[in-house]
RNA sequence: UGUAGGGUAGCUCAGUUGGGAGAGCUCUUGUCUGUUAAACAAGAUGUCGCGGGUUCGAACCCCGCCCCUACAUCCA
């Protein structure tokens, strides 16, 4: 049973149970414990219904109140369960109609955005010459009555009685009306209230929820890796270098891999999640040079546990998306039978028959560039390849020669790596990169050598080779690309706040 | 870094033989008791990216620079 479902399940129970509680907030996902706002009275019957252990596994916490929000105030996200009261709504004036008498003001307050209906000859006169001086982002407190209405957009309307108009917002720059990709990120302090980008942000924290739900509850223990490091991990990519005290350069890390290496050997299953920076002079819709990953590491794992691991825990983060937030996706019209189709197994193509399937994309026309063994894969052949399949496609075992360092040799051929590459749907790309590691401490240091990278700056990596060496690997998810995936978006900007990316470090 | 396209009103954009700087929206005012990016009527708005050149005359042609976008390289 899913998660969302059994809390659903509980909820329901509650209700039927206990006139005098109330609910509030978003409990979905969270299947161990469940926060209930109860008056004194339900405090009581709660904690009874809880001693006859009817759900014995659910933690509840009861408390008077919702923490950090006036009792007066009422989310717009909960109108459903306010039909007939008088409510109290804290916000903004989204957008504004009139029709002479009538004037219906959008209001939004973080959790949602319902009409409003000011009727002239209901209000006071002071009420009616407010809401018609507003403009638009106006900082409001209304007042007004709930109820369901078929031609409000949402299914609920605020019949407005008073209105307290705390500051009657400048002229606003972004208006319901088309805008340019510059001036939009110009304002993206202010661009994130509009519709479309709320969805996608609640989105994103649906997704960073259930990576952390995944693996915390898979017997992965968190490891916050270090975000200054004093060398490359890779050395290929480049490094964004910052002074650390008097004559020493650190560099930001750009993954948390091989410090997790070291914990894995402590820990067993782990995994880092925070801050990633490259500074590649890349200026794609699928880079930023500062973006969030994930990466779990595993010991005594090998690809094949790694794939599963890695198919496992993408369908996990569809399913919870399409369980929890579909209203989002609906708003930016996602086409969600892409997703629906999300299911294991997703197919295992070996890079052999990658190129393959490339060459054959080249000789039959589809494909304009010729392929040829031995290359890591550009943007379009990435692209060619997935829009195959109609789910993730795990392309593994590539050559060496192409892959970093640190990649376990194949046993039975030796020219190629233990890794894997996930190819998200539709063209998305590159969404997970992992493999087996290098475990053997005379080839770790024939590839560093090789790679002509400083031996001394390693010596505590390969110490972990020394002292006990065992298979293991892992891999690194871009939470940015996979959410551009998840939604259906052209540019991955749009998938986080505040977007770090070349030439663009304001706001 | 390379290739291609672009920079004109607050926003989105049109503007060719080189000669009067424009439209829609926003905004302001007015009409309308159910608006859905409301509609209708009237009004306001300019360093044509910056610098230089050609010309009687440049948004338009030439040179240099700045900025933006897409793609490529790189990667998640």
């Amino acid at each position: 049973m899913g998660a969302g479902k059994g809390d659903a399940m509980i909820l329901s129970i509650f209700k039927d149970c206990f006139e005098t509680l109330f609910f509030k907030g978003d409990y979905s996902g969270c299947s161990r414990f469940i926060r209930l706002f109860a008056d004194k009275s339900g405090h009581r019957r709660l904690a009874a219904f809880f001693s006859r252990d009817r759900c014995s596994r659910i933690n509840v916490l009861t408390v008077d109140k919702e923490p950090g929000v006036n009792m007066d105030q009422t989310y717009i996200r909960d109108v459903s369960e306010h039909v007939g009261e008088e409510i109290t709504i804290k916000g903004w004036l989204y957008n504004q109609r009139s029709s002479g008498k009538l004037i219906f003001p959008q209001i939004r307050d973080g959790s949602g955005i319902i009409q409003g209906v000011v009727f002239k000859k209901n209000v006071p006169e002071r009420v009616w010459t407010d809401f018609e001086g507003l403009t638009q982002e106006s900082s409001i407190i209304v007042r007004g009555r709930v109820r369901a209405d078929e031609r409000a957009p949402g299914g609920y309307e605020l019949d407005v009685s008073d209105v307290e108009v705390l500051q009657t917002a400048e002229a606003y720059p972004i208006t319901p009306k088309e805008h340019g990709v510059e001036f939009l990120m110009d304002h993206r302090h202010l661009w994130l209230r509009s519709r479309r980008q709320h969805a996608i942000l609640t989105v994103r924290a649906e997704v960073i929820r259930a990576v952390r739900d995944y693996f915390d509850s898979n017997g992965f223990l968190l490891m916050d890796t270090p975000i200054f490091t004093p060398a490359a991990c890779e050395g290929t990519t480049t490094l964004f270098s910052v002074d650390y005290f008097e004559d020493t350069t650190a560099y930001l890390a750009q993954s948390g891999q091989l410090y997790n290496e070291a914990t894995a050997a402590a820990f067993g299953k782990v995994y880092c999640f925070g801050p990633t920076f490259r500074a590649e002079k890349s200026k794609t819709r699928r880079h930023l040079t500062e973006f969030w990953m994930v990466e779990p590491e595993v010991a005594y794992a090998d690809l094949d546990d790694i794939m599963e691991l890695a198919e496992d825990f993408i369908t996990f983060i569809v399913h919870r998306v399409l369980e929890n937030r579909r209203k989002e996706l609906d708003e930016m019209e996602r086409d969600i039978s892409r997703l629906e189709k999300i299911e294991p197994p997703f197919p295992r193509l070996q890079y052999d028959d990658a190129v393959r399937m490339l060459q054959e994309g080249h000789e039959k026309g589809e494909l304009e560039s010729q392929f040829e063994w031995g290359g890591d894969f550009g943007s379009p052949d990435e692209t060619y390849l997935s829009n195959r399949f109609d789910r993730p496609v795990m392309v593994h075992r590539y050559p060496a020669a192409v892959k970093a360092f640190y990649m376990k040799p194949d046993p039975e051929r030796a020219e190629l790596a233990l890794c894997v590459d996930v190819l998200a749907p539709e063209g998305y790309g590159e969404v997970i990169g992992g493999g087996q590691r290098a475990d053997d401490l005379a080839y770790l240091l024939k590839q560093i050598h090789e790679h002509g990278l400083p031996e001394d700056a390693f010596d505590w990596y390969l110490d972990l080779r020394k002292y006990g060496t065992f298979p293991h690997g892992g891999f690194g998810m871009g939470i940015e690309r996979c959410m551009a995936w998840l939604c259906g978006i052209e540019h991955i900007r749009e998938t986080i706040p505040f977007p770090r990316m070349l030439y663009r470090l304001k706001p």
